[in-house]
DNA sequence: CTGGTCACCTGGAAGC
DNA sequence: TGCTTCCAGGTGACCA
C-alpha cells in the first residue's frame, strides 16, 4: 500500500473538503473488501465529520458517535470527485458529501472500510499497534529499547506494526540506506549510536515523502485530486542492479520475509 | 511470547 | 500478437 506519507497526505488532501460536512449518501459498489463492508457504513447519511485523524496507515473519519476507519490495502487511493463523474471498474465506495464525493478506489480489495463506535485506539486493528515514528516519543532510547530482545533483522523489525508503524517495504529499505545499516543486521545488535543514525534516518525519509506528496505510487493522486506530485527518487529501492547513488557499487536485491530488500553492500554495514 | 510462512486479489511488465 | 510467469505499496491468520 501506501506507507504511511501516502496515507497522511491523503489525510491532509482530503480534511479540508469533509471536515465540517454532512455525509448525505453512501453508495457500495462492492463490499469484499478485505472484510466486507458492515452495515453501518452504509447508514452514515446524516452524520458530519468532525475530523480526519490517522493512526498508522488507518484513516480514521471521526463522526462524533463512531470513527469510520479506512485501511487503503496495497492498492487503494480516496479522491474527491464531482457528483456524476463516472465510477471506475475499481471504484468500490462513494461517500457524497453534496457538491463533492468522496470515492474509493482500490483495486486489489486489500484495503478495508469500517464503522466502530469505540475509540478507535481500541479497536482490535489497532489495539496492538506500535509507535508512531514521526512522534516525539519515538527516539533512539525508545528504539534501542525496543529491539532489545528481538533476533528478526532489523529491516523485519522495522515493517512489524506491532513496533513501529507505518514504514512499509519502501522507507524501510530506503532508511537504512540513509543510516548505513546492513538490513540483515540483527535488530538486538544495534547500537545505540546506530539507533540514532537509524531514527533520524526514517523521519527525514517519511517527513520528504510527506513534503514530496507522498508518492510511492505511481499513480498516486492526492486526496483533493491533484496532479503533478513529485516522484521520489530512490536512493536504493527498485534499484537492483544498478550503480549506487552515493558510490557506483550495485545495488543488491535481496528477498526477507518474502519482501524484496535493496541495499549498497558498501554503503551498509 | 517470537519468528517464519501463506493467503487475500488484480493488473502491469517481462519473457517466450 | 498472445499466452505465461513474475512481481507489486500490507497485514491478519496460522504454524512451530
Amino acid at each position: 500500500m501506501p506507507e504511511l506519507p501516502e496515507v497522511e497526505v491523503t489525510r491532509r488532501g482530503i480534511a479540508p473538503h469533509v471536515v465540517g460536512r454532512r455525509i448525505v449518501g453512501v453508495k457500495v459498489r462492492e463490499s469484499r473488501l478485505r472484510w466486507r463492508v458492515p452495515r453501518a457504513v452504509r447508514a452514515l447519511a446524516g452524520r458530519a465529520v468532525r475530523a480526519v485523524k490517522r493512526r498508522a496507515k488507518y484513516l480514521l473519519l471521526d463522526c462524533g458517535d463512531g470513527h469510520l476507519i479506512v485501511h487503503l490495502g496495497m492498492s487503494g487511493s480516496l479522491r474527491l470527485v464531482a457528483p456524476g463523474v463516472k465510477p471506475g471498474k475499481h471504484d468500490h465506495i462513494d461517500f457524497s458529501f453534496g457538491e463533492q464525493v468522496l470515492r474509493l478506489r482500490d483495486p486489489r480489495r486489500f484495503g478495508a472500510v469500517l464503522w466502530t463506535d469505540q475509540p478507535p485506539e481500541a479497536h482490535r486493528l489497532m489495539r496492538h499497534l506500535g509507535i508512531e515514528p514521526l512522534s516525539r516519543r519515538f527516539d533512539a532510547r525508545r528504539l534501542h529499547a525496543l529491539t532489545r530482545k528481538h533476533r528478526t533483522s532489523i529491516k523485519q523489525f522495522l515493517m512489524d506494526g506491532r513496533r513501529i508503524v507505518g514504514v512499509g517495504n519502501i522507507y524501510a529499505s530506503e532508511s537504512l540506506f540513509l543510516a548505513g545499516i546492513h538490513p540483515r543486521t540483527r535488530a538486538r545488535r544495534l547500537s545505540l549510536q546506530r539507533c540514532e543514525r537509524l531514527v533520524a534516518a526514517i523521519k527525514q525519509t517519511l517527513r520528504a515523502a510527506i513534503r514530496a506528496g507522498g508518492s510511492t505510487l505511481r499513480d498516486f493522486v492526492g486526496g483533493d485530486g491533484a496532479r503533478g506530485y513529485y516522484q521520489t527518487r530512490y536512493w536504493v529501492y527498485g534499484r537492483g542492479g544498478k550503480g549506487c547513488r552515493r558510490c557506483a557499487a550495485p545495488v543488491r536485491r535481496i528477498v526477507q520475509g518474502q519482501r524484496a530488500t535493496y541495499y549498497c553492500a558498501r554503503c551498509q554495514r
